[in-house]
DNA sequence: TTTAATGCAAAAGATTTGCAACATG
DNA sequence: CATGTTGCAAATCTTTTGCATTAAA
């Protein structure tokens, strides 16, 4: 049984020993930036989050805040909501569906499932909403770049690889 | 059983109806426009549908391309991918969650269902790759704007509402 | 003929980058 | 001390807007 960190201060510990664990320095900056991502429910985008920090550091420059909350994603302490840094994209298909988000090169594909349409929503729903549809987003890896890290894999450990 | 208009001649019929019927002026530049959408299975996103485009309509702009593709969203004719036209926004919440949209307020809030952690995924997915994760999107209106829109429709009728 | 849509150019937003000064490990 | 990080300003990239012209119904 895993555990998440869900305290502010449980959250502050793990960004800390993250940090330390990737020789990434620990600036005040780093700190308040992640402490307002973490100690706000509200999944903030960039401009709270700076304005956040600038209360308690006026001097903090809003590029700061940008590289901070790319390097936490990286570090996998913070996700990114909606489509990360993609553009915006459009599809005629309007047939109910759902999609397949390759992880490596971020291509989306549709597929169908008629169970995922109306799946058993939790109880708690009720206490937030009504809802209308219902949409399913499977991350994983494709098998175009699956088979592209193949490749890969065997070209760093034989130099006799005819692609290189 | 509704019917979904598949084919890419399907796709353009529907689209001439339903601008006849919003009284939206049929032109070459939106048919266009929506036929690179419809025919393209990518999820294109601006550019290519501008670059797709300008091979039959050089002159066709972009912000042409940019207003048509919105006009298309409002008719319902086209669907955008991912996060609209919202900024990046950022989650410190590390436990695996799922998403309730408000369609009214975009408002994102968190909740949590084990059943939808590890659904059963169609037979078709293995053609198109490895599942890592499941993410389930509801969207729906919130508590909030229900109230809110209670609110409003009584005022619509009720010129004694203390809040006018 | 009326009204809405287009193209252009300029503006507005959001995000990134180069670089010198600075702080952390 | 070495290296990674910051702040600033400028650059870049995406998207939107005002307006005169044009075209659809």
């Amino acid at each position: 049984m895993e555990m998440y960190p869900n305290t502010l201060e449980d959250r502050m510990k793990c960004f800390e020993e993250i940090c330390r664990r990737h020789g990434i320095k620990l600036t005040p900056q780093r700190m308040e930036v992640f402490r307002e991502v973490a100690r706000s429910g509200n999944h903030p985008d960039v401009e709270s989050v700076y304005r956040g920090v600038r209360e308690r550091m006026p001097t903090i420059s809003l590029d700061t805040v940008y590289r901070t909350l790319w390097k936490l994603e990286e570090l996998g302490l913070v996700v990114v909501l909606g489509s990360t840094r993609e553009r915006t994209r459009f599809d005629a298909n309007l047939e109910p569906h759902h999609h397949f988000v390759c992880v490596e090169c971020g291509k989306t594909r549709d597929f169908y499932s008629k169970d995922l349409l109306h799946p058993k929503l939790p109880e708690s729903l009720k206490t937030i909403g009504t809802p209308l549809s219902t949409h399913v987003e499977v991350r994983g890896v494709c098998h175009e770049c699956r088979m592209k890290n193949d490749k890969n894999v065997r070209s760093e450990n034989n130099c006799n690889d005819p692609d290189l």
